[in-house]
DNA sequence: GCTGGTCACAATGACCTC
DNA sequence: AGAGGTCATTGTGACCAG
């Protein structure tokens, strides 16, 4: 754990950020976007993964402040 | 397409029924059982494309007749 | 402490042989 | 026609170096 991105987060969570929050993606969730995403389902559902991500406060461009 | 495991399915939902089927599984699904598979979103849960198979007719046996 | 990079590992599915 | 086998490809996440 640590901050990575703007958000504490595990460091799983930090590298699936690095490689899908800064390029364009077409992932498709089995769900409609009502997945729950934990420790045991995150590598389910990328596109409720990374709206995880990006609720949890990660941003692709470090706030200054 | 073709018979496979006695149901009419596309080649990677053989292979898939082949490798999980027959093994204990610990699947998390991240939707509590409602996930929708599709040719998009099969990866995506094992547990609810598993059950999938096994509803359109898959059997770890072939039945006789 | 946080970044990006690396790579062993595992699941997938197209293709193969019997 | 349908079974099991193979393996290139890809995502994951633990670990590393700056």
């Amino acid at each position: 754990m640590g901050r990575h991105f703007g958000a504490i987060t595990c460091d799983s969570c930090k590298s699936f950020f690095r490689r899908t929050a800064f390029v364009k993606q077409l992932f498709e969730c089995p769900s409609d976007g009502r997945c729950n995403i934990t420790a045991d389902t995150r590598k389910s559902c990328q596109k409720c993964r990374l709206k995880k991500c990006f609720d949890a406060g990660m941003r692709k461009v470090l706030r200054v402040n």
